[in-house]
RNA sequence: GCGCCUGUGGCUCAACGGAUAGAGCACUAGCCUCCGAAGCUGGUGGUGCAGGUUCAAUUCCUGCCAGGCGCACCA
């Protein structure tokens, strides 16, 4: 009952309306919220304000009658013990205010449970595939990748958390006319490297590292055809560094390559033709996208007899529903989401549902340096790269600034402003907040922990830092509907402040023993969450600092 | 031209259609005989423009202005 508090709450004044025989008059579902400011209750529900003009009365004194009809309901409900004040308060909201025992026994669930009472059971076991990064094998990753990269692998913990059952998938590119030209780059560079005058041309590689690759090949007299795929394995040992550097694991490396030589390509067009949906013309066989949408149709094999982008790809959707995923969720670069209604379409068109798949488009962060924003161009070879940004900043800092926006939103990321130890940078805020929580426990001795009784908690701050830790839950389930990780960062912030301001004004240690005790275990209470919710970001958790 | 995203204090960002528009940085005035001052407290300062819907608009709709990004038989 008790966690479900919000649903009791409604159901309370659901009967309080039928007894009023006003609950016909309402149209729109009645949900109680989270007051904007806790100086409002706990709860608030602004029905008062939305009979207003159907009842042709003002909205306070309609919520007056409300307040008195849910107060005779109080009795008989299971939360009479935990509410304490029902209040009309300005335009003519009805707030709920809960009796502390409420919030007493929440602390105590997570004190005793720890990270298993933030759980929620919202995924029941359905089964996730979320693909991100899946940048081309030729070369470093950027900052965009990077910034995907953070999102989704922090999107796969909070589903994981929520008892989703995810897969972390980085579809390889690793054939196609990008590995041509990665080959023939690498080429020209082993022959300028072996005296001889090259013409390099603009759109090839024109980084310093397919220098490092051409000594290699030569070292390993790799020939000529060879080297796309050569290059291509070497810079993806790179990149699977880069990101074990950054802590994100994959789950399943799918190769592009792999998948057509599986013939899966092929079979995949079968079906859509059987089912209607390709046709010829001018030479080439196009995909009926609009069947589904789409602005126009779109090409899959080009009249040269050669495919399209858009072909292994229909190929490899249709592939990951195929190994029994029940939602796919796709993190791609702003420069994709022009594509997101072809790819739809074909998912449509083997007959899933477009609701199946989320595309989520993260936008790019722009990298400052002393203020100044660095221009990218990857065709140059100039860009800032993941690697730099973790040799410079670090794992906890990178991956917490591109937490800290919405994923929908650009980023400013101030390289200068991520490596300084100070207050001006959020993730020391939040890690300091754990830190300063261990320093207490570490101090106390084995004999002072005994239980406690928290309803000595009586001070603001005190029931301020249990109600925002009660909050972690709803940001979670933000967090899913928005398929956005970024409130975690914000959350921690918040959850953190609380914390300093209790410590501040209030001591743990040396107080009556049974004070101290209780404020113990808020403190252990408070540790948990911010760990849980770091943990989440993968973001380290010390001990000190 | 069409589509998507974004316009909130000097800067970077918040605000399920709700209550006095919140934080951080910067600027400024204070707080350590006391569990970590990487902290806390106070002050200055804001919704691009014009309409509309609503009891209520930063939020929704229309138009305009400004910025970013897409609109391939490229990947």
């Amino acid at each position: 009952m008790q966690n479900n508090i919000q649903e009791e709450l409604t159901a309370l004044v659901k009967r309080a309306l039928l007894a009023g025989e006003l609950d016909k008059l309402v149209q729109e579902e009645i949900v109680l919220d989270f007051p904007t400011d806790n100086r409002f209750g706990d709860f608030t529900t602004n029905i008062a304000l939305r009979l207003s003009k159907t009842l042709k009365n003002a909205p306070r004194h309609i919520a007056g009658i409300l307040v008195e009809l849910i107060q005779k309901e109080i009795p008989k409900s299971e939360l009479k013990d935990l509410i304490s004040q029902v209040k009309v308060e300005g335009a003519g909201f009805i707030n709920f205010y809960l009796d502390p025992n409420y919030f007493y026994n929440q602390l105590a669930g997570i004190i005793t449970r720890g990270e298993d009472a933030l759980k929620q059971d919202l995924g029941k076991g359905k089964r996730v595939l979320i693909e991100f990064v899946s940048a081309n094998p030729t070369g470093s990753l950027s900052v965009a990748h990077a910034r995907q990269a953070a999102v989704g692998d922090c999107l796969a913990n909070i589903l994981k958390f929520l008892n989703f059952n995810v897969q972390r998938e980085y579809y390889l590119n690793d054939e196609g006319n990008q590995i041509n030209i990665l080959g023939k780059s690498v080429q020209l560079r082993r022959e300028e490297l072996a005296g001889k005058i090259i013409e390099f041309p603009e759109n090839y590689y024109q980084g310093d590292y397919i220098y490092d690759i051409a000594r290699e090949a030569e070292k390993k007299k790799i020939s000529d055809a060879d080297l796309g795929d050569f290059a291509a394995d070497c810079i993806l040992k790179i990149i699977r560094k880069e990101l074990i550097d950054f802590k994100v694991n994959f789950d399943i490396w799918f190769s592009q390559k792999e998948l057509a030589k599986s013939g899966k390509v092929e079979q995949a067009f079968s079906r859509l033709k059987e089912k209607g949906f390709l046709f010829e013309q001018d030479g080439a066989l196009w995909f009926k996208s609009t069947a589904f949408g789409d602005d126009k149709d779109r090409v899959i094999i080009k009249s040269d007899g050669s495919q399209t982008y858009l072909a292994p790809d229909i190929a490899y959707h249709e592939d990951k529903f195929r190994r029994g995923f029940d939602w796919l969720i796709n993190l791609w670069g702003p420069d994709h989401h022009g594509y997101i209604n072809r790819i739809k379409a074909s998912i449509q068109a083997f007959g899933h549902s477009p609701d199946s798949l989320s595309v989520i488009i993260v936008q790019l962060a722009t990298i400052f340096r002393n203020g100044q924003p660095i221009q990218m161009s990857t065709r140059r070879g100039q860009y800032i790269t993941l690697r730099e940004v973790l040799d410079e900043v670090g794992s906890d800092a990178s991956r917490f600034f591109f937490l800290m926006r919405r994923t929908s939103s650009h980023l400013d990321f101030d390289l200068e402003v991520a490596k300084k130890q100070s207050a001006e940078n959020p993730v020391y805020y939040v890690q300091y907040a754990h830190a300063r929580i261990c320093s207490i426990l570490r101090s106390v001795t084995i004999s002072s922990r005994g239980e406690s009784d928290l309803s000595v908690l009586k001070e603001k701050e005190e029931l301020d830092l249990i109600k925002k830790m009660l909050e972690f839950k709803v940001i979670l389930n933000i967090c899913l509907i928005t398929c956005d990780p970024y409130m975690v960062t914000v959350y921690l912030q918040e959850l953190s402040e609380a914390f300093h301001k209790f410590y501040d004004r209030h001591r743990v240690l040396g107080q009556a023993e049974a004070l101290t005790n209780a404020r113990l275990a808020l403190i252990r209470g408070v540790k948990i969450v911010l760990s849980c919710g770091l943990g989440l970001l993968g973001v380290n958790q010390p001990e000190s600092m």
